[in-house]
DNA sequence: TTGAAAGCGCTACCAT
DNA sequence: ATGGTAGCGCTTTCAA
């Protein structure tokens, strides 16, 4: 647990202080916080008003207890300001929705503490967690207990438990196929990440170029349409021949645009460029750009389908049963 | 209640069962399972084997009980796949994390019950609520019984608790000013909503327009890029002289720069546009988007505080105490 | 190191 | 129409 403060809660009103506050047992406040028969009109207006004046309000512990509860779901996520994963939470949602459950969305990056922290405390409030889940699969059962898990991943690690791959290989082969077979000669990339080491969609533009025999030509920028601008600036500086360009995500390859149009390259027509990711966002710009796609309606149901069985019982907790993977389709839009 | 399915959970394993099939007592399972001293190592291990094999998840609603719990916050959204909403989630997450809080993060548009079950089931999970809230004052009391609830509405509504006032009057007073200001002679907008009747943004510049004593000229588009540039086009069409567009929303703005380029005309040189909201999303274009923009962290910075502060008894359930009133602030960037 | 009992707040059931 | 009792699953005493 994390050291900050949670919020005490003031000593809260229980059924017992209605009840004594309006004369009545505690049964006949259920009965009428509860709208069920079997009350007078008039006893019903007279708890109603005592609970309104002590500011009772039904535990929720108290009432799932006896009641039994509508399951809720985590969903973890990195950060809710980049469109990518809005997208995909709507279909988490929605799907969930549909099965009954509700979805307690968490995160990281507006998080205040530590993400071990964060799943921790997650792991105390919901039936099951879907998501972004880079947890050492050593340390599942530490954080997460007996909790059905699917991580969405781009390269599957052992231990986790239920596992969605992102495969980018499929994707990237297809792009960079695309853009040669229209006769583009020089395709570049703009990866992001640690500039150290390629990062997993840098290494798959890197295997598609080598299976072309095509010279690779990569820079390095931040996640952000200004670290895009910035990198297809060098690219344009490195090889000012460049005709192709493929960026880590949608908001880096509007920078890139940008960047072509600052330096006065038309595209499509000059230099394409595809984004991976395809937003609808990326429908914004002028030419709307074109994407690797990932199925994010698809990834959202296939994960809560999954991860809501293995709660049912009816998936096993990990194992092959519940690993699927999924890859993306190049969506021809205006900028490719 | 809706009608809908809910998960019906599996008889689930309790501590007595595990309990059992380790042949110990309940309190054991709980040592074991919260890593509290008291228990030696063997047994723990046989504990926990147990549990694994039981699926033993404790229930979050007897833990609750007993422990007290980490309050939630429920926030209500129209859709998160409109990227105003998310940024304002961040904030609020953010802010609400700071205080101890969770949050439950409500879409109105992918849940397939109506509203009212929505809230109502929402009502039940959480501890305090916030949002776009648009339900009569007089069905408070049945949707939400006594939790807190602060409503961000562009127009106070009576019988509301909390209260955000999102007021656009000053800002599109603002942009008119601005841009008859810097000389712009024919400033129409695109509004969106139903056709019959200007939405409270379009009331809003017929008043700044009046004020000045200038023309108004206003269409109506969907609520998306190409409902902007649709209705971009018919302003051109309407109006060839056009110099100055102001837009419902962000994204409609982009639909109307859209429109204008196919239309050649230049951006801002020709025709100045303005959108709304402010989003960062603004700075993707080429022109960077110009735009009323709304302190969005602010703003949810604002509403955790009250409505937590309202749970915790320090502010009162409504009155003038608990209701705040925003405004938009007139962003510049490179489209005016 | 382990176990028995009590009680958190609520509603279901059965009595009155 | 109303009230008494039991019990949901868990942890916290307290006792062995």
């Amino acid at each position: 647990m994390t050291a900050r403060a949670r919020a005490t809660v003031p000593r809260r009103a229980t059924v017992l202080d209605v009840a004594a506050a309006a004369g009545v047992s505690r049964q006949t406040v259920t009965r009428a916080m509860n709208d069920m028969s079997g009350i007078s009109a008039s006893t019903k207006v007279r708890v109603l008003a005592a609970a309104k004046e002590l500011k009772y309000r039904p535990s929720r512990f108290g009432r799932g207890l006896v009641l039994g509860h509508q399951p809720t779901l985590g969903f973890v996520l990195d950060d809710l300001t980049n469109p990518y994963y809005p997208a995909l939470a709507a279909s988490v949602v929605s799907t969930a929705a549909d099965r009954g459950w509700n979805v307690l969305i968490s995160d990281i990056a507006h998080s205040p503490q530590g993400v071990s922290d964060l799943l921790v405390g997650l792991a105390q409030q919901v039936d099951a967690v879907i998501g972004y889940i880079r947890v050492p699969g050593s340390d599942f059962d530490q954080v997460f207990g007996n909790l059905p898990v699917v991580a969405l991943e781009t390269k599957p690690e052992a231990g986790h438990r239920g596992v969605i791959e992102l495969d980018f290989g499929p994707g990237l082969r297809e792009a960079v196929q695309y853009l040669h077979g229209s006769g583009r000669q020089r395709i570049a990339m703009v990866d992001a990440g640690p500039p150290e080491v390629p990062s997993i969609r840098g290494e798959q533009y890197l295997a598609a170029m080598a299976e072309l025999g095509l010279d690779p030509l990569m820079v390095y920028g931040e996640q952000t349409v200004d670290g895009g601008q910035e990198g297809g600036a060098a690219l344009v500086d490195a090889a000012p021949d460049i005709d192709g360009i493929i960026a880590f995500n949608d908001h880096m390859a509007f920078g890139v645009m940008k960047a072509l149009r600052h330096r006065g390259i038309a595209v499509p027509a000059q230099c394409a460029v595809i984004g991976i990711d395809g937003l609808e966002l990326g429908r914004i710009s002028t030419p709307e750009l074109s994407s690797l796609a990932l199925d994010l309606t698809e990834v959202g149901r296939l994960g809560v389908d999954l991860v809501t069985r293995m709660h049912a019982g009816e998936l096993p907790a990990s194992g092959p049963e519940v690993q699927r993977t999924v890859h993306h389709t190049l969506l021809h839009r205006e900028s490719s």
